[in-house]
RNA sequence: GCCCCCGUAGCUCAGGGGAUAGAGCACCGCCCUCCGGAGGCGGGAGCCUAGGUUCGAAUCCUAGCGGGGGCGCCA
């Protein structure tokens, strides 16, 4: 019996106590109710608080409306006892046969177990990392990389349609330094004041004058320009590679030169002429943000006829809402929180309700400190951390999985000595060693010719030592830790998730014998165990997909 | 000055208003005759302060203290 069963048991019972006129609820009873894993052991398989929360609203107590409810639930099929404890829980236990049958159901669910339709219908557009193409992926950018992308997934598994975007910043001034600095580098001249300083600058150069032979040779103008767009194309392969490699995949590289181009940035600004928000002062063209709580307004074309950044991305803002996304997502950066105000009123100056239309996460700093120096993150001054580095020092998946466990709107402080030695002592091995023992245990079964108990064809009640037991709880969690995690837009939930359940697979482990033991006859309990360790792979697995991290059957 | 994030064990961090606040690392003990010891079991130690809301607050609200970050006709 899992968690949503048991919860619609007891919207049952609720219902039925109405109809019959023993309780009265007059704001109806509730669609779902509150059943959770109680922390003390003792207090039962699950336990609900609806009592607590609906005694008030019938007019009685707690404790009193937890027995109106008690008696029938205990009838309910499943349910092996019921009991009212505290200030006015229901603490349920449910029979080992209701309980083991969960297993079979998440085999039979195989890699869509997990996946639900909570979110189905909802078309949302996830952008993040959008880094400049004027320099590496780093550290910054990292920790999006593998949050956004585990958000995404997550996000589909709870059934949205989404869609991952990276935002190419292809135009402005930026640019134009890049190239410059690319263009003295290659001459062997001093970087201008604002350029770019990075090791890659040289290295960039130099493979760009290998590359385009009589790149030295232009007339000045156009030589900046080529080192410009060589620059850019070689700096743009070089992060898809590198997020490839990473195992973060985008869906859409959308550049922002593509929205001048086309008529989109006029249609934009149309847009917005239309809603009545534009007005031109000081020989610029304005927004009037302030209409809707920004604390100033903002320039979209400058004086000397420059459109801003923010011009383009209120065109990129039109762009995505016309391409029929209803939700877009943007994960920003903390050194761009300043920005989240005029996001939202540009959303409501366009006619939106940013409420409905937009959601903007800031994923706070991760600080690295080398000894007791903090390491600075700046691709002008050139001391970087790149994302290549980090996946050479530690790997694809420690370092997915370091960033993954962690809600990304706390800052988070590592070392690099630390973070290095967290290849060895990492968490994500703990919950990849639970997956690769219990493929080992699988394979040594399929070698004894011993297969999981098919469903329907086992006695779940088999599975009923206490080990057994909290380990199908917390099976049983799953779906909804994933559902809640995109809700919530916090992945390391599952994470989380996952080395809670390690952990009660291994003392299952350690206590429950499942194969056979020297020339010992298989039995129903062996073949019922193979099952739930089955189980427990099916669980493993699917979730560290959720992360990126891979579920290795051998370690 | 204004805005955002954070303050929980020695350290790094979990903890969606619920019962006795958890994990990893570090430290100290214990557990392999066969399924992977990268494991299991046990031990010590903690919610920044003061108010408020609530039957109930680490969690929500207010103020203070402490740490980090941000506030351009830059991108």
């Amino acid at each position: 019996m899992t968690p949503e069963q048991l919860s619609a048991a007891i919207v049952d019972v609720l219902t039925r106590l109405v109809d019959e006129g023993a309780i009265t609820l007059p704001a109806g009873v509730p669609a779902t109710v509150t059943v959770e894993r109680p922390r003390q052991q003792g207090h039962g398989d699950y336990a609900t608080n609806v009592a607590m929360q609906l005694a008030k609203q019938a007019g009685t107590n707690p404790r009193a409306f937890a027995e109106l409810v008690r008696v029938p639930l205990e009838a309910t099929d499943g349910v092996a006892g019921v009991e009212v404890a505290g200030p006015g829980f229901l603490n349920i236990t449910v029979e080992a046969g209701a309980q083991g049958e969960v297993a079979a159901q998440i085999v039979a669910a195989g890699a869509a177990y997990g996946h639900t339709q909570t979110l189905a219908g909802n078309r949302i557009n996830v952008e993040f990392i959008s880094a400049n193409p004027t320099g590496p992926i780093h550290l910054g950018h990292t920790r999006w990389a593998v949050v956004g992308d585990a958000i995404a997934r997550v996000l589909e598994a709870a059934g949205a349609e989404v869609t991952r975007e990276f935002y190419i910043n292809d135009r402005g001034n930026q640019m134009n330094l890049f190239g410059a600095s690319l263009e003295a580098a290659a001459l062997g001249r001093e970087i201008p004041a604002d350029g770019y300083r990075g090791d890659y600058i040289p290295d960039l150069a130099r493979q760009i004058v290998a590359d385009i032979p009589g790149i030295l040779d232009l007339p000045e103008d156009e030589r900046m320009v080529a080192f410009r767009e060589a620059g850019y194309a070689l700096q743009l392969q070089e992060q898809r590679d590198q997020l490839d490699a990473f195992r973060t995949h985008i869906d859409v590289w959308f550049s922002e030169r593509s929205l001048h181009d086309s008529e989109d940035v006029a249609s934009g600004l149309e847009k917005l002429r239309g809603e009545g928000h534009l007005f031109d002062a000081d020989g610029a063209l304005w927004m009037r943000t302030t209409d809707f709580g920004d604390d100033k307004d903002r320039v979209l074309i400058r004086t000397n006829g420059e459109l801003t950044y923010f011009a383009s991305d209120t065109a990129y803002y039109v762009n995505k809402r016309e391409r029929g996304f209803d939700r877009l997502l943007y994960l920003l950066g903390a050194d761009h929180h300043g920005y989240v105000g005029r996001l939202r009123a540009m959303a409501a100056c366009t006619g939106d309700d940013p409420a409905q239309t937009l959601e903007v996460l800031i994923g706070q700093m991760v600080k690295i400190m080398r000894g007791d120096q903090e390491v600075k993150l700046s691709k002008r001054s050139g001391d970087l951390v790149t994302l290549q580095e980090l996946v050479e020092l530690i790997g694809v998946d420690p370092l997915r999985y370091t960033l993954a466990r962690y809600p990304s709107d706390s800052p988070l402080t590592l070392d690099v000595a630390e973070i290095t030695r967290q290849a060895s002592d990492n968490p994500v091995f703990y919950v990849q060693y639970a997956h690769a023992r219990v493929s080992s245990i699988l394979r040594n079964g399929a070698d004894l010719g011993l297969e999981p108990a098919k469903e329907g064809a086992f006695d779940p009640s088999l599975l009923s030592h206490e080990k057994e037991r909290a380990l199908l709880r917390a099976l049983a969690e799953f779906p909804r830790v994933v559902a809640s995690a995109a809700q919530l837009r916090e992945p390391h939930r599952v994470a989380r998730y996952l080395e809670d359940t390690a952990a009660t697979y291994h003392r299952f482990y350690d206590t429950c014998r499942v194969l056979p033991m020297g020339d010992e006859e298989p039995t129903d309990l062996h073949r019922a165990r193979l099952l739930l360790v089955a189980a427990t792979r099916t669980v493993l697995a699917n979730g560290l997909k959720l992360l990126g991290v891979s579920a290795p059957e051998r370690m």
